[in-house]
RNA sequence: GCAUCGAUGGUCUAGUGGUAUGACUUAAGCCUUCCAAGCUUAUAGCCCGGGUUCAAUUCCCGGUCGAUGCACCA
């Protein structure tokens, strides 16, 4: 291990541990990979990410949360292409163990269309072929499906097959139905989900950036194809300009290239109005809970990286000190793939009936036979007749229409033929789908990355978590100078009447009054509040910025509109 | 999953075939009129399992977790 290591990520997490934000699960039993416990301070400030998110997608946009098991059966995955394509073809060299992509071995020794043979077939396929890791000849292999997706029994008896759903979006296309009814059959329309999936990983590493059980943030947004174009708050971002990364500049190595929105549509950059409005709207999500803007760019899928559903996809990346660019939010046009395969698996209409300005005057020919005769002359072959006869050409003579393999003519008296013009008022549509997908933990690990600073105070080290006010678990801090000569009274006082505002607030009177400020520099909490002397004659109280250690006196009774005016960012410290 | 390296109080560490050093932190008390001050006291540790041994935190084997490389990452 290095000792001293001056990389950021070791020691954010280091603090993380130390500090109640981040654990190692189940650490007494030992830990596993893949998950981690989100301690006091992470939950905390988790959440308020969270609601922060909720600001933007559903206050903002009003789209609604909905909360769906993350167990579902598997015709949910059936459909959604999980089983299938979720999973990876592999198998295992008798030599040295390595666990390889049976696709991957066979393409690097020559094997034409792996990825359409069966298991059986690819395993003969890949026997004369060499191991990556160990260069033997791997001869004979098992091959068989790894799913990503965890894989459960529902009840006793353990006929039902279930799984831990791998995205959470897949709950708001199997509710659609119900979602458009409650929109009341308009679109576009949107419905949001904050939860866990789970993915199970061959090997997860990176700490908190791939995880097996991870929080998303997912919204749905179900659009007219037509109206993909015409985004109605899209003037609220059309100046929105910041770095692009199309797949075009990563063909040719080049840089991101700061772009605005309107610039982008325009130039068909973005595929969409609605995408590139989701593009700005996440760039401002994320400047809002603390990602600086420089280490901030959006990269356009390469055509063969994007999913078999996507036309377009844009992933936000964030840059850390460790790991590069993380992809950290994901903006796909999703088209009508999803509702489509729904529809065909459950058997289910999952359109919108859109109506038409003016109803369309459509000439149309109906054959009505007269039921009563045909029904006694052909009897159990009357109902396909009926229905053979409606795609009839009849002539003056009568009809012929063909039913199993027979043919039969229907004389012209037992059948009317009506010509009639009838007003179509509308269409049946499958609407496309916008899907913002954020990675919540990756968006937490961010934070505590990009907040995580060392100065010096004073001539001694100091560590301070600069956190955007609006995440910081703690949000302020109230001490009194001394404990005793009712500073203590007076400080508990004001943390009461912050809590009672809805201000997490921490009172702390314990050693020296440096020492307190020191502690909560460190967990990231952006105000303290002092009660000294000058209290007790004037009624007022110090408050301290965490980033310029600047002190500015106020009223008592000022204190908590102005710290919750400081934590929503309505306020600025240097205007005290 | 393979390979290499690592794991000692909450943190950083010293050290050892005979249960462990120091500092910081934390808690209690004293002191203290604004940025980790001082004094006293206390709490707390050898990753897990097996083996060798009278005795294992130490040596050996296996595992877990972490870092790195390979592989993997719809």
């Amino acid at each position: 291990m290095i000792q001293g290591s001056n990389d950021v990520f070791e020691k954010v997490m280091d603090l993380a541990k130390r500090r109640g934000f981040i654990w190692p699960t189940s650490e007494c039993y030992g830990a596993v990979a893949g998950f981690i416990d989100y301690g006091p301070l992470g939950a905390m400030m988790k959440r308020r990410v969270e609601d922060i998110w909720r600001d933007f997608y559903v206050i903002q946009e009003g789209y609604y949360e909905i909360e769906c098991p993350t167990i579902a059966q598997e015709s949910v995955f059936i459909a959604s292409g999980h089983v299938k394509g979720f999973s990876d073809k592999m198998c295992q060299c008798p030599h040295c163990k390595e666990f390889l992509r049976a696709d991957h071995v066979a393409e690097a020794g020559g094997i034409k269309n792996p990825s359409i043979m069966k298991n059986e077939e690819l395993a003969a396929a890949i026997a004369s072929c060499t191991c990556a890791a160990c260069d033997e000849v791997l001869g004979i292999v098992e091959v068989f499906n790894f799913n990503l997706m965890f894989q459960t029994t529902i009840g006793p008896g353990s006929q039902r097959i279930g799984y831990l759903r791998p995205e959470t979006a897949q709950g708001m296309f199997v509710d659609f139905s119900r979602l458009l009814r409650f929109y009341r059959d308009k679109l576009p329309f949107g419905a949001v989900q904050i939860g866990k999936s789970y993915r199970n990983e061959i090997s997860p590493r990176q700490g908190m950036i791939r995880l097996r059980e991870f929080t998303q943030a997912e919204a749905e947004i179900f659009v007219h194809p037509n109206e993909k174009n015409h985004h109605p708050s899209f003037k609220r971002y059309a100046d929105y300009t910041m770095p692009l990364l199309t797949y075009i500049q990563q063909e040719k190595c080049e840089d991101a290239v700061p772009m605005s929105m309107q610039e982008a549509v325009d130039k068909g950059v973005i595929a969409n109005e609605y995408l590139a409005y989701y593009v700005a709207l996440t760039h401002h999500l994320l400047v809002t809970i603390g990602i600086k803007p420089e280490r901030l760019r959006f990269r356009q899928h390469l055509p063969d990286e994007r999913a078999h559903y996507a036309t377009d996809c844009w992933d936000a990346e964030i840059r850390s000190e460790r790991f590069g660019w993380v992809e950290t939010v994901g903006l796909a046009d999703r088209t009508d793939y999803d509702l489509h395969a729904h529809a065909k698996e459950s058997g289910t209409a999952m359109t919108v009936f859109i109506q038409y300005d003016e109803p369309k005057k459509v000439a149309r020919r109906r054959i009505i036979p007269n039921m009563s005769v045909l029904g006694k002359q052909y009897r159990t072959k009357a109902k396909a007749i009926f229905e053979a006869l409606a795609n009839a050409t009849p002539t003056s003579e009568g009809a012929d229409v063909e039913v199993e393999g027979e043919k039969f003519h229907i004389p012209a008296n037992l059948f009317e033929v009506r010509d009639e013009i009838v007003d179509i008022r509308g269409e049946e549509v499958v609407p496309h789908v916008i899907e913002p997908s954020y990675g919540i933990d990756r968006m937490c690990y961010a934070v505590l990355e990009q907040a995580y600073d060392e100065d010096v105070a004073d001539g001694e080290a100091r560590t301070v978590m600069r956190f955007s006010p609006n995440v910081a678990p703690i949000q302020v801090a109230v001490f009194p100078l001394m404990t005793r000569d009712e500073l203590d009274t007076i400080a508990h006082e004001i943390a009461r009447s912050l809590q009672k505002t809805g201000i997490l607030a921490e009172y702390d009177d314990s050693g020296a009054i440096g020492r307190r400020y020191r502690r909560q520099d460190e967990i990231g909490t952006p105000f303290a509040i002092t009660v000294d002397y000058d209290t007790k004659e004037d009624r007022t109280v110090t408050i301290r910025d965490r980033d310029s250690m600047k002190q500015v006196r106020i009223a008592i009774d000022k204190v908590p509109s102005t710290v919750s005016a400081l934590v929503d960012g309505s306020l600025k410290f240097a205007q005290l």
